[in-house]
DNA sequence: GATCCACGGGAATACACGGATG
DNA sequence: CATCCGTGTATTCCCGTGGATC
C-alpha cells in the first residue's frame, strides 16, 4: 500500500470508525517490506549473490515453521529482484525471441498447493514466463513441456524458481518436482520452500527460525496501524495475542482479524478484551493456513462457502444437501467434496450425535481455518 | 480458408465394496 | 446380522485446442 492509498483510506475513514481496512490483518496478504527479518534476508542475498552478475545462484532451501513467515520473505523478496532484473516483462508487447532478449534473471514464486499435477506445473511455470496467454484445456502436458524446454532453451534466459509449500503431504514431493523440472534444469535454480529442507537436499539451505516474542508483537503492530483506527488496540493486548500465538504470525493474525472483526459487527470503536477472546477463540488448533484455502479451487471454495454460512453445521447428509440446494452440484458431488476436504485436513470430521437407529454413525464437518477471516474476505471477493 | 472433429486434462458423478455400529 | 457411512475408483461429461478435411 502506497502513501497516497493510505491517505484516501484515512480521508473515508471517519474519526468514530474502527476499521480503516482490514486486509493488513489478512495473514494471506503479504506486506512490500517485511518486519524484522534482516539476518534472514541477509543470508538469503549471500545466496542470491551471482544474480548481481547475471548468473544463476545454486539451489536453495528455505525452511522453518508454520507461520513463521516464509512466504513472506520469499514474495517481496522475488517482487523487488524481479523489478531488479526481470527487465523482460518490461519490454511492452514484445514476443519476438530473438534480437530483443536480454541478459535477464527472472524470478518466479509458484505454490505448490496450486501446481498439483504435471500438467498444472507446466501451465503456471509457462504462464509466469511468457506474455501470451496459455491454454488451459485441448493441449497435452506434452506439448507445454515442450514449449518451456523452448522458451528455457534460448541462453540468454535463465529463472530462479520457488516452489512454496514442498513437502507437504499435499503437494507434490520434492522428487517429483525435480522430475518435472529435470529438462530443463541446467537454466533454472530452485529454491524449495517448506517447514523442513527435503531429503536428499545437497545445495543452500537457509532456515528461517519461528518470530520471536517482540517480533511478533512488532508485526502486529505495524499492521494493526494500518487496518484499524488508532489506539483501537492496546499494546497489551497485542502482547496477548502474540503470546497466545508462540511465534506464529499467521494465527496470531487471524485472531486479531477476528477480535476487529467482531468488535466492528457490535458498534465498539475500540478492540475490547472479550474481542480478543472470541478472536483466539476463532483459530482452531493446528489452523490451517487461510491462504491455503483460498487457493484450493473454485468449486471447493464455493462449497465451503456455503459450509461456513450453516449454524449450527447439521450431519454430513443434511451439510450436504443445504449447500447443494444453492449450487449447481448434485449432493453426491457435494459430500464427496466434504470428505475430500477432511481428507487434507481443511475440515475435521466430528462425531454427530450418535442416539439415531443402527448402521455406522455418520459426521459432521467443521472448518479447520480461521473462519472469520474467511467469511469476510470470501465475501468481499465475491462482490 | 472455413468447418469439423478427435484429443487431452480435469471436474463431476455414479457406483460398489469394506467396515463400523448397534 | 442388518444397516448405512466412508472411501476408492470407474465412468461420463465438459470444453478449448489444433490438426485434418474439404
Amino acid at each position: 500500500m502506497d502513501l497516497e492509498q493510505r491517505i484516501a483510506r484515512r480521508q473515508t475513514a471517519r474519526d468514530d470508525d474502527l476499521l480503516v481496512d482490514l486486509s493488513p490483518l489478512n495473514p494471506a496478504v503479504h506486506l512490500p517490506d517485511p518486519v524484522g527479518r534482516g539476518p534472514v534476508l541477509e543470508r538469503l542475498l549471500d545466496v542470491l549473490d551471482p544474480v548481481f552478475d547475471q548468473r544463476l545462484p545454486p539451489d536453495l532451501a528455505i525452511y522453518g515453521p508454520k507461520g513463521a513467515g516464509k512466504s513472506a520473505l520469499v514474495n517481496a523478496l522475488f517482487t523487488h529482484l524481479n523489478d531488479q532484473f526481470g527487465q523482460r516483462h518490461r519490454q511492452i508487447g514484445t514476443t519476438t525471441r530473438a534480437g530483443t532478449a536480454t541478459d535477464s534473471v527472472e524470478f518466479v514464486h509458484l505454490d505448490a498447493y496450486r501446481t498439483t499435477s504435471e500438467f498444472r506445473f507446466y501451465h503456471t511455470l509457462l504462464d509466469s514466463v511468457v506474455e501470451e496467454s496459455v491454454p488451459r484445456r485441448g493441449v497435452g502436458t506434452e506439448t507445454l513441456r515442450n514449449r518451456v524446454v523452448e522458451e528455457f532453451s534460448s541462453p540468454t534466459r535463465t529463472a530462479v524458481v520457488a516452489v512454496d509449500h514442498v513437502s507437504d503431504p499435499d503437494s507434490p514431493s520434492e522428487a517429483q518436482l525435480r522430475q518435472w523440472f529435470a529438462p530443463f534444469a541446467d537454466d533454472v535454480a530452485v529454491v524449495a520452500v517448506g517447514r523442513s529442507v527435503p531429503d536428499d537436499w545437497s545445495a543452500e539451505t537457509v532456515h528461517v527460525p519461528e518470530y520471536r516474542q517482540h517480533a511478533l508483537v512488532d508485526i502486529l503492530t505495524e499492521r494493526v496501524s494500518q487496518a484499524l483506527a488508532s489506539n483501537a488496540l492496546g499494546h497489551g493486548q497485542a502482547r496477548r495475542v502474540a503470546e497466545w500465538a508462540t511465534g506464529d504470525a499467521h494465527d496470531a493474525l487471524a485472531a486479531l482479524f477476528g477480535a476487529a472483526d467482531r468488535a466492528e459487527a457490535d458498534g465498539a470503536n475500540r478492540i475490547r478484551a472479550s474481542d480478543v477472546d472470541a478472536g483466539i477463540d476463532g483459530v482452531p488448533e493446528n489452523s490451517v493456513h487461510v491462504g491455503r484455502v483460498f487457493a484450493l479451487p473454485e468449486n471447493r471454495r464455493a462449497v465451503l462457502s456455503a459450509l461456513v454460512a450453516l449454524d449450527p453445521i447439521p450431519p454430513i447428509d443434511d451439510t450436504a444437501s443445504a449447500i447443494a440446494e444453492g449450487s449447481d452440484l448434485s449432493p453426491a458431488t457435494v459430500k464427496r467434496f466434504l470428505y475430500e476436504l477432511a481428507e487434507r485436513n481443511v475440515l475435521e470430521r466430528v462425531a454427530a450425535d450418535s442416539s439415531a437407529g443402527s448402521g455406522r454413525h455418520p459426521s459432521r464437518v467443521e472448518p479447520r481455518f480461521p473462519v472469520a477471516v474467511f467469511r469476510r474476505v470470501d465475501a468481499e471477493r465475491r462482490t
